[in-house]
DNA sequence: TTCCTATGTAACTATTTAGTTATTTAGCGG
DNA sequence: CCGCTAAATAACTAAATAGTTACATAGGAA
């Protein structure tokens, strides 16, 4: 007779708990859709390296799609709210510039997911981020944090004025993160470890100074 | 009883040319490839757009994923190639500069399969383009094209000296790039179309006067 | 203590997919 | 003009895949 338990034997049954089952799938998720894309990743393999069950993520999340468009809202909120933590009011706007430059970068080494997760999401147009409701006040404090210093950069003498600060902002990413999405081809086509200590102590202040000449008067 | 001919009722069976085949299947490769990366593209799909069969890729490029390293090297081939027609040699070094920026910028417009097929060759860590016999032959001209830039904008008095091509060279190359591969969720994050003649042009400038920021003394 | 529902498991299904096999035939060398 | 080989077609297969259904039960509310 067919054992009426569901746990395996030997093993005692899990206690319930929604939230962490959530949050053990969304991780799994950020895993495997960062690493293999959102085509490439399986649900099945979701499930099982959350340690749980596929009929959980469709009953938390809906569908394999909404799966990926909250993984991409929260790693959007979580790179925004790092940021926001920066508190670069007080500083000059030089400082405040390099600041913003060397903590972009440093938050791209930690979170190689977000730019994969990001990439992904430009293969597909942005149609999870289009259909966003909450995407667009996650990402107004960025903005007003580089006008900030822009502005103060040229009330200080120190920035040219009529820098666009989309343009700058978009610079300050692509120094960064085209080194790191790009760095396996990169490696193949400069014959050389993109990720070595002294590769990335390299770069970063090269980038520094590409942003800082970019800016100033 | 059945039909003895493979050709559909009413069509001529098709004259043979294995090299045009081979084209159209590379071509619809391409497509696919670029459009839904790797792990997207369906080998039935291509072989239906290359109005070829699913036997005949196998027949003549191995594998799904050896159909994509073809593609991928002849994509690298291609810039490359393109590349070298710029005869930047009797310039000015910011003039030969400048003209390689706008190179780099035209041809990603005119070539978006080239960046989604590079990103998913990035997403597989590059074990495409590592075990390509020909793509170090295929790449060292534009070492050697920028290093010559370089090389004699320090003569000329122009640039700094001690830059690094590489360095350099992946700036170029991110600057534009991540604009384009990155134009979907920046559409959502700015709220603009990054792809109007406006923006493209206003993107372009600011990419050249970035660049020769970077390099001037 | 008893229900009831949210939490959880496992087995199932219909479809899709990369790769293969069986077969036909155009077109060229002799 | 004969016969062979490379080019081409279509049908097939085994495995994988997104999503569903059927069922079990922990643990809180009544």
């Amino acid at each position: 007779m067919a054992r009426s338990m569901a746990a395996k034997d030997g093993e005692a049954p899990r206690t319930r708990d929604a939230e962490a089952t959530q949050k053990r799938i969304l991780a799994a998720a950020k895993r495997e859709f960062s690493r293999l894309g959102l085509g490439g990743a399986r649900v099945d393999d979701i499930a099982e390296k959350a340690n749980a069950n596929k009929r959980m993520i469709y009953h938390y999340f809906g569908s394999k799609e909404d799966l990926f468009k909250k993984v991409l809202e929260d790693a959007y909120q979580d790179i925004r709210a790092a940021e926001s933590k920066l508190d670069l009011k007080g500083l000059p706007a030089e400082t405040a510039l390099e600041k913003l430059v060397r903590f972009t970068w440093k938050y791209y080494l930690d979170h190689p997911e977000f730019l994969t997760l990001v990439n992904s999401e430009n293969l597909h147009k942005a149609r999870h981020l289009k259909s966003s409701q909450n995407i667009e006040a996650i990402n107004r404090p960025l903005h007003n944090m580089v006008q900030d210093i822009l502005d103060r950069g040229v009330r200080e003498g120190v920035f040219r004025s009529g820098l666009d600060e989309m343009q700058l902002n978009v610079t300050i990413a692509a120094v960064s993160y085209y080194y790191f999405t790009n760095r396996f081809t990169g490696a193949v086509v400069y014959k050389r470890d993109f990720m070595t200590e002294e590769a990335l102590r390299a770069r970063i202040d090269f980038n520094v100074d590409t942003i800082l000449r970019l800016v100033r008067v």
